[in-house]
DNA sequence: CTACTGTATACTGTATACAATACCATTAAG
DNA sequence: CTTAATGGTATTGTATACAGTATACAGTAG
């Protein structure tokens, strides 16, 4: 008659809602790059004391979505160009890694949800006002990348690219809200997602890999490019 | 008469110094895997209040180095051989971009710095008593790698790198102190070394970095092999 | 002897108090 | 008019207090 043997719904901690409300404060943009943190604003909007908002920003900290300026103030960390190449370097590396792994072991299930990320994209196929479906692809683009570590079942993989998405989307939030070049990882991601599907399918998935992490390099490359190119134009403008 | 342009000396905050004196005893193995952290406990033992505990506790809960068990208490973390072999993997993908890196970045001084590293390694040369150098010995190989990655400036890649280090050496308090095996990491590095100066002198480095990657990735692969092989036979042993 | 329950104890989560420091503005001195 | 001194304010660093929760032990019922 054992029913529930769930452990009980224990109720996150304050400290560690905390944590996960200043990221998603940082990560969204609602705090900006490069805005200090005074802990005892922090505590009044999000209405604690500022023991666990220390210990949030203490994590956030270590991820470097938070640093010290030079006065030793706490800022929202801000990424530069000179970051984006860097971090695009990290997690080509990683994300071979990782479509290495997912074309040996992804279940059907991950498969069928790649498939279905991808899809959902497509959906929303150049709407004139894009700029509210951005937020949206830039969730997609996550979950698929994310979703391909996951089926590589390499648990430190996952944690050390999501750890490299984030501070990519702290520079996206530096940058223009809407680039409608974006767009195009819907073709590049049914490229990698093919190339995954046929190496898991064949007979001999060692030796089929090579097409699949073909199609993630040719895909993290053009996606630095535009990364690089937009961040570039977006400075012009700014000097203007 | 500008002689001192470093921004004062500030003194290290107590959950700083908290911190670093926390994260050396998980990886010296003075506070063993799987033993359980007493925020009391420990801030007696460092002579200091629960509160700056508690922050190093959250970043070293970030890093992993610290993992809450099922009942939710805080416990040194412990690693498998399935995480080591995975971490591994991680390694490989990150190493191969810092050599990379190093192929056409490295100054002057830190190839020699790598030169010096080695030779200091070659010291060491079978002392038969072996068991009071491994600590030495593990701390040259550790500098050796973090120096390529720093060599190939990319910073982030420092910081994957340092994580993947840490959670290596956790793994290597649980296995057997002294494994005279390791001591064939002079010759490989040496290897490394070689190829990277090779390339860097090189007219043409972009194309002369194969033989680094290639020296990069045997040596891995055999450490790999070393320290699953070396866990496994102490769990053998254990288990008799 | 075993199983249950109550109580003391230990520990964590969170808030708050207090001291030290950095920042800012205002005023006084040169 | 500029610079230095001074006080006040904002903010962090650290300790501690207190409440809620888990854990261990003992005593009691079966």
């Amino acid at each position: 008659m054992a029913l529930s043997l769930a452990p009980i719904q224990r109720p996150k901690s304050l400290h560690e809602q905390t944590y996960d409300a200043l990221r998603a404060s940082i990560l969204s943009g609602e705090l900006p790059p490069n805005v200090r943190l005074v802990e005892t604003q922090l505590a009044e909007k999000f209405g604690v004391s500022r023991t666990p908002i220390r210990e949030a920003i203490r994590q956030l900290q270590r991820e470097a979505l938070v640093t010290a300026d030079d006065s030793g103030n706490l800022r929202v960390a801000t990424i530069t160009v000179a970051d984006a190449v860097q971090l695009y370097d990290c997690r080509l590396a990683l994300e071979q890694l990782a479509v290495e792994g997912a074309c040996l072991q992804a279940s059907d299930a991950q498969l069928q949800c790649m498939d279905d990320l991808i899809t959902q994209a497509e959906q929303y196929i150049t709407p004139p006002t894009s700029t509210q479906y951005y937020p949206i692809m830039l969730e997609l683009d996550y979950q698929f990348h994310r979703l391909i570590a996951e089926s590589s079942g390499n648990r430190w993989l996952v944690m050390l690219l999501e750890q490299v998405f984030d501070k990519m989307a702290l520079l996206r939030v530096q940058t223009t809200r809407s680039n409608p070049r974006v767009l195009e990882i819907r073709f590049e991601h049914r490229q990698v997602y093919q190339g995954i599907l046929a190496a898991r399918r064949s007979d001999h998935p060692q030796a089929a890999i090579a097409p699949a992490l073909q199609a993630i390099q040719t895909h993290l490359m053009a996606s630095k490019a535009r990364v690089v190119e937009a961040v570039q134009s977006l400075q012009q403008t700014t000097q203007n």
